[in-house]
DNA sequence: ATTCATAATTATGGATGCAGTATTATTGCA
DNA sequence: TGCAATAATACTGCATCCATAATTATGAAT
């Protein structure tokens, strides 16, 4: 009747990933900027441990593309170029546009009740403007597609991509009119559900990711006047 | 006008990554098979290093999914399942099918020689039947076609996924007639390449992968039977 | 004053040691 | 004889230490 004694100490995640987990929330945040040196022994005291687990979580962190291990000179948070941005971008188009396509076929009426109740948060967050809240509501709803899709594999390479494409975020979502835009987008998406056309899913997907690396580009562009 | 004494060094690969490259051949190789634990003690005290540089590379491997980390308790070789496969090689095929597609927009002439001659040895080999050869041969073509796309971060997540496929290495191309049939599907996407189209090149490249699952799937029935 | 060489400092990569936990073996009891 | 409880063993995960290489600082020479 108890909750698994040991599940406690099997529950607990190994130190390197929770070290890991904290490095991209900095990373991303830029509070660790792209390009910069990481400090092994500066991170390791803050954080009260030895250079050896973090070490390892920035093994982990190198595999997933957000910093590079450059040997004999230490570790520094990966800089995307444009060029790493029109490669990704893509890509991610094709990956997430097979899972709305899937996703689509798979859609059940419960599915769809749960996307639609997310994407009515996108709307009330658009309304107010709250890019961090509309953020974190697209983000759920990619999730959830992916669930729906039902491809791990899939599943994993997606969040593997998006955490690389979080390493821009200055957030291609606060340009002007982009949430708007990204909403509209949304809207188009949930409709191809509901049709149950999962053709036109795919391809509204994939659209709708270009469509934000369009909008990541016209940002870096102003940013550069 | 040296040649960079420095570069010595930075040439080398890091320990971790050495241990790494050469963990990955004894796992496709079946010498540390699937499910198997990793004894990071006889393996350190193999190789004549620490466990600590071993460590690191467990956790590349992990990151790549050829072994997972049981916290606690240990190291395992990755066992696939057959539903692991049913979601990997779609999505293989997927990206695979747009690297053809992408290289057929910018093959030049000589690209395709170089294609053609790979393609050459691939009907030496089939016509010996030496399934090796063969199986390198194939993935120089596969690689080609990648470089000619010119896409990094799509070529990366297709090396990812065949270093998973390869842990299944009982060959699908031994399995009766399917060196025949492979060859002649890639008969078909040179035909499409030749004639630049694209479309073409992606579908049939991406049919060229289903179809190797459903070699594999022929070979697992029968192991079983 | 600038540049090059050399020395001092600092950081990385690897080895070793140790505490805590899981696993296995052993012993006692039913 | 089988099972449970406990003791012994072994392994993982983290910390500490050390050697080597890179970087920076210092000083000399042009």
């Amino acid at each position: 009747m108890n909750a698994r004694p040991a599940s406690a100490s099997l529950n607990a995640p190994a130190l390197y990933e929770q070290v890991a987990e904290r490095l991209r929330t900095r990373i991303f945040s830029h509070d660790l900027a792209p390009g910069s040196w990481i400090d092994e022994q500066a991170l390791a005291q803050e954080y009260g441990i030895s250079r050896t687990p973090l070490r390892e979580a920035l093994k982990v962190l190198a595999s997933e593309g957000l910093v590079i291990l450059k040997p004999r000179r230490g570790c520094y948070v990966t800089e995307l170029s444009e060029q790493d941005l029109d490669e990704v971008f893509p890509v991610m188009a094709l990956l997430e546009g097979r899972v709305a396509e899937e996703a689509a076929r798979r859609l059940t009426s419960a599915d769809f009740s749960r996307l639609q109740a997310i994407h009515d948060e996108l709307e009330q967050h658009a309304a107010t403007n709250d890019a961090d809240r509309f953020f974190d509501a697209n983000q759920r709803f990619h999730s959830a597609l992916q669930e729906i899709a039902g491809n791990r594999y899939l599943s994993q390479l997606i969040d593997d991509a998006r955490k690389v494409i979080k390493l821009t975020r200055r957030d291609s979502l606060r340009l002007d009119g982009r949430l708007r835009q990204s909403l509209a987008e949304h809207r188009d998406i949930l409709d191809a559900l509901r049709r149950g056309d999962s053709g036109l899913a795919g391809q509204r997907m994939h659209d709708h990711l270009l469509s934000g690396r369009e909008a990541l580009a016209k940002l870096h562009v102003a940013s550069r006047a």
